[in-house]
RNA sequence: GGUGAUGUAGCUCAGUCGGUUAGAGCAUCGGAUUCAUAAUCCGGGGGUCGGUGGUUCAAGUCCACCCAUCACCA
């Protein structure tokens, strides 16, 4: 470690001890590992930390359902959560849980250094309560009709069907998603933290404007904040009566049992805290130096920009005012989509880590993709399945292990895996002293997490390597008398291009590097390494291939894979037999009806009477359907995007006449226009079906 | 609805302060090559830079409006 080596805390936003990692998740846990490894490759000291986030409604919930206490939940959800980041090559200096008592101290710790400063308040709150389950409900867990459009099953903080969002007293016909009973206002005392207060309004506005936020984030945060004399923000409600599962907040002398609780997103980013305490013990570190307010360490939070509001409003104000130092940055990163579109259970694109290790598939094929698409910026990113295996198979083994595996076999055969003895001046028409030189701009963009802009400028080194031996034909003078010295010249230059591309992949590809470095028989490498060559006259090991290419089918049966999991939804260990057999009934059940089942469905011939566009409607179509003896129906139909209302007037099709009404945003929708469509949109566009001619409106389908 | 972002080749993405004929990789086509687990190299084709209007000697880039997609609205 070096005299101007930083002191770096790096953090990942703490997964909810409530469901498995996923694809999704990975995006974060990599962009922010690969960072870390980078530092640490740099010579920094650099500490990475995270937690399972324990507390809350839902946990308990969960618990109660699984008939296990909620710390046997969180215990093996920690276990599965390890497994998974481990599996990824996530490689934390510790992975903690907020359930701890570090955690607990620092909650308290904060609370009461709030309270003290006067910004905590005590305010009388009128919420739903479960008159069944005794306890108060979360907006989520109350369920009822939505006030504006009056969609069923929504619910209690916004609507799915038309977007609005509402308290959940305004939800009509409200029913407690827990024990189904009609849920009781009922007022009880909540704490807040004031961020309304002038002092967190002034400070955050200066926070904000100090750091080097991203802009997207210094927007929002603007968004947020209003301008200067604006006072936008609103106090914090942080408690939560019992039963609660999370820390007791202390009373008035420090006594317990006073039946409040810390709202989970309290202690959740308190669990950094908690989690770096806990390291220090264990490896002897000193935490003031790193949490104090005079601290020269520096500390990075990497986020969802969904979260953003916690930790960037909540989160310092919290920390300024309780005496701590705040972040010098947050890292939000966009959501993860898979071929363009949102993750989907029913499309097997939602993929869990544990599915997409147990199929075999590579883990550093992610981390590669991954690092290809990440730039630093708030953007959300693609995961383009077909992309996916083009770019890795080219990238990874078609040019950059190419080069290891072409120039091995001629130094093992010819030169008994002994480099040459010099290397040095010009070397490969100077493509490794450019190589050389490269390692500045890479790691500049390294350090602002622009990943995507160091493969590229990574790959086209590898593509110059490649040209370069394609030009030297190591082939041909192998097969010239006399000329070993060139041929051994050419080759070790081809390796020592090969080592510098391992060096600076090395904080995206940890595993295969290693195996690199093994094969190079180099000591691991490190960012400074790259001023340096190969030893002359230096021995490697035999090569051996160091990546598979991605089989396109490895891809289909990871998607099917998760396709099928949507119906046995994360069974726990003590039902699984129990959960699998339900399922393969229900599988049984869907996959033939009877036909009394299918003359349930009234289908019948319509004529399009008239069709037009919803005004504020995307994706809908107004059309009035004339069923001939049957009359007319009104039918919102979401063909918007494949067909202009003027072509389908007069056309016939065909209609589910018997579907029950349904009140829509625009108007009540009376029926079903059927139309063929692709679930995978491999194939753009829907279609309508149509007749044979002779068909009259009215007209049964059977 | 409000706010913010995004839209560039078939796909995934670069494009700095407004400045030459808009770039890369992949895919595709033609050629070369055969050291390399079909991996490489050279070359070609492929673009109304979402649309319209404006500012400017000059617009992918700046401004306004519109369209589409996404997110946030505690």
């Amino acid at each position: 470690m070096n005299m101007s080596a930083r002191k770096i805390l790096v953090t990942s936003a703490l997964p909810y001890a409530n469901g498995a990692i996923h694809l999704g998740h990975l995006v974060e846990y990599i962009q922010t590992d690969i960072w870390v490894r980078f530092q640490k490759m740099r010579g920094n000291e650099c500490w990475y930390v995270c937690a399972d986030d324990t507390h809350g409604t839902p946990i308990m919930l969960r618990a109660e359902k699984e008939g296990i206490t909620p710390e046997a939940l969180i215990a093996r959800v920690h276990g599965e959560h390890s497994r998974d980041f481990t599996g990824f090559h996530v490689a934390f200096d510790n992975y903690y849980t907020t359930h701890s008592d570090e955690t607990r101290f620092y909650s308290e710790d904060i609370y009461l250094k709030l309270k003290v400063a006067g910004l905590i308040e005590v305010r009388s709150i009128e919420q739903f309560y479960d008159p069944v389950k005794q306890m108060f409900l979360p907006d989520r867990f109350i369920k009822g009709e939505c006030p504006k459009c009056g969609a069923k099953d929504q619910y209690g903080d916004s609507c799915e069907v038309c977007g609005a969002a509402y308290a959940p007293t305004d939800l009509k016909d409200p029913v407690s998603a827990v024990s189904g009973a009609r849920p009781e206002l009922k007022s009880s005392d909540h704490y807040f933290f004031k961020l309304s207060d002038p002092r967190c309004q002034q400070f955050l506005r200066e926070w904000t404007r100090q750091g080097s936020l991203q802009t997207e984030a210094a927007n929002k945060l603007h968004e947020w904040l209003g301008n200067e004399g604006d006072n936008k923000l609103t106090d914090w409600d942080i408690s939560r009566d019992a039963p609660y599962f999370g820390f007791e907040i202390p009373g008035e002398n420090g006594e317990r049992n006073t039946g409040k609780y810390f709202y989970v997103w309290l202690d959740a980013p308190i669990g950094y805290m908690g989690s770096f305490k806990n390291l220090c013990t264990k490896k002897g570190l000193d935490f003031d130096e790193y949490w104090q307010p005079d601290s020269t360490a520096e500390l990075y939070h990497f986020i969802g920009k969904d979260i953003l509001y916690f930790h960037a409003l909540f989160w310092p104000a919290e920390l300024k005012h309780a005496g701590y130092r705040t972040p010098t940055n947050v890292f939000a990163h966009g959501f993860l989509t898979v071929d363009g579109a949102k993750m989907s259970k029913s499309r097997g694109t939602f993929i869990t880590a544990e599915s997409y290790l147990t199929q075999g598939l590579n883990p550093e094929w992610l981390r590669y993709y991954f690092a290809a698409k990440l730039n630093g910026s708030m953007e959300d990113i693609d995961l383009n399945l077909d992309d996916f295996v083009a770019r890795v198979n080219s990238d990874l083994i078609g040019k950059y292990i190419n080069i290891a595996s072409r120039c091995a076999g001629f130094i093992a055969k010819r030169f008994g895996g002994k480099l040459s003895g010099k290397l040095a001046g010009s070397s490969g028409n100077g493509i490794i002293e450019e190589m050389v030189a490269a390692a500045t701009s890479i790691a500049q963009s390294y350090e602002a997490r622009d990943f995507g802009r160091a493969v590229r400028e990574i790959m086209a080194l590898a593509d110059k390597a490649n040209g370069y031996i394609a030009t030297a034909k190591p082939w041909e003078i192998a097969k010239q008398a006399g000329k070993d010295a060139e041929l051994h010249q050419v080759c070790t230059e081809g390796l020592a291009m090969f080592r510098l591309l391992t060096l600076y992949l090395k904080p995206i590809l940890p595993k295969l590097v290693q195996r690199a470095e093994e094969f190079l028989n180099v000591a691991p490498l490190h960012w400074g390494d790259s001023g340096f060559q190969l030893p002359h006259d230096h021995l490697i090991n035999p090569y051996e291939h160091l990546m598979a290419r991605i089989e396109p089918k490895q891809i289909e049966a990871l998607v099917a894979a998760n396709r099928e999991s949507l119906v046995a939804v994360e069974p726990s260990p003590q039902r699984h037999a129990e959960h699998q057999q339900n399922t393969e009934d229900k599988m049984q059940e869907t996959t033939h009806i009877s036909i009394d089942d299918f003359m349930k469905v009234d289908l019948r011939i319509a004529r399009i009477a008239n069709a037009e566009h919803v005004e504020g409607a995307e994706k809908l179509l107004k059309l009035t359907l004339d069923l001939g003896p049957l009359g007319t129906r009104q039918v919102f139909a979401g063909i918007k995007s494949a067909y202009d209302p003027a072509t389908l007037v007069g056309r016939m099709t065909v209609m589910v006449a018997n579907l029950a009404p349904r009140k829509m945003r625009f108007g009540m929708s009376e029926g079903m226009v059927l139309a063929a469509s692709d679930p995978d949109n491999k194939t753009a566009g829907l279609f309508i079906l149509s007749p044979d001619a002779g068909a009259t409106p009215g007209m049964q389908v059977k």
